[in-house]
DNA sequence: TGCGAATGTATACCCAGTGCAGAAAAAGTC
DNA sequence: GACTTTTTCTGCACTGGGTATACATTCGCA
């Protein structure tokens, strides 16, 4: 009779909390001195573990700051799948980017949150963050490239071609939204111009590089 | 009256000596065991050097190998700006990349001299060299950003959206073919299937994702 | 021949990440 | 509540990449 619930237990409610604990002594510890600036000692100490048992939570030291980036490493993949019936991928796909333009989803590097900001600005400014960050870009890679394969009639060559492709182009209007907010500008203020971009940029993804088919390019 | 040449001096081309010693000194050893299998110090054993010099020549272990590729991060920028004036930018890099393909240039990965494929294989299967070969794309990016941009008569934001998809594109067809060769597939066995892919990349670079802009897909 | 600048070396150090053996603590058992 | 089993945590020692410093060597040049 010790347990009513069926919740997760002690030792899983725990692991969860250490968890936490860890990523936001880390986190706390990184925006206040610098990435590089802190030593993962200095950060299991912080969290009041040892040193051993944060390798045990995080494989690397870089993963204390991106695993908040892992959810959606998937995202594309499943947008692509949980369109509806009657619906392309690729606009399945500008739907859902403008929707989290509109929601300021973090993903989208359009909010500005003075957390997230300076998250943002931490990240750009630390190679070894970026580095790890493109580890979620091929891992989106493959998810969306299954996406379209499975679902939208196409050979895998041609969906990773596209794939390629569409997670580029989402990481570049990302990270020139993240890198304008990170300089200063307001979430609201920057909103049309990102919105814009990204229209242009799905455009160019949906009718190609027509412009610079032609010589002088225009 | 030392010198009647203009030769670049003796500290030079020891320098120059160095430098190709150590690389290669690496290159043996890492293709011999593996590349997490062997430390610094051996390779600077190897090349009998100081250690604290190798890190002179090469600031971390990893460009030990990936330096051979350097010279071709600036390679899509050039096809671009060095174009005749009547052709189209995506025009000249298809040209360039076919050219490639014929000459077998390793750069296309479709070279399948031993060493060269050893090495593609030891790239594919070292996460942390693939890791090292993204800082390359992210210069190429921006070589072929700013070509496109000063040549070609588009926008700064456009011609790198532009860029991001060729760079990608690229990569992607370059992946292919050294995987393809990494398992044991000839060149010339390899050739045609590696036209086609490359046409097909070009075609849908040039035209868009239309295929993808239809529900079902095709 | 000798002097200044660049380059190479030895040594000692910091830090990330791992292996291992044992302590602590939670989970299941009576 | 005491006992055993299993998982997690910890301390310690070790490897290996990368850097700082201080000193030796070598080259360029007059």
């Amino acid at each position: 009779m010790a347990s009513v619930t069926s919740e997760p237990g002690l030792r899983e409610r725990k692991k969860q909390r250490t968890h936490t604990a860890i990523s936001e002594a880390a986190i706390e510890l990184f925006l206040r001195h610098g990435f590089d600036q802190v030593s993962v000692s200095q950060v299991a100490e912080a969290a009041e573990v040892s040193r051993r048992t944060l390798f045990a939570y995080f494989p690397a030291k870089e993963d204390l700051v991106v695993h908040r980036f892992a959810d959606h490493e998937a995202e594309a993949g499943r947008v692509v799948r949980d369109r509806p019936a009657d619906m392309a991928p690729l606009e399945a796909l500008r739907v859902h980017y403008l929707d989290g333009l509109a929601r300021r989803d973090p993903v989208t590097g359009l909010n500005d949150l003075p957390a997230i900001v300076a998250l943002y600005r931490m990240v750009l400014e630390t190679p070894a963050l970026v580095a790890r960050m493109y580890r979620f870009q091929a891992g989106a890679e493959q998810e969306l490239t299954d996406a379209l394969h499975e679902t939208a009639g196409v050979g895998e060559f041609a969906a990773r071609l596209a794939a390629v492709q569409i997670v580029a182009v989402h990481w570049t209007l990302t990270l020139d939204n993240a890198r304008r907010l990170a300089a200063g500008e307001a979430a609201d203020e920057r909103y049309a111009g990102a919105v814009s971009e990204a229209e242009q940029a799905y455009a160019l993804l949906a009718n190609g590089l027509g412009r610079l088919g032609a010589p002088g390019g225009a």
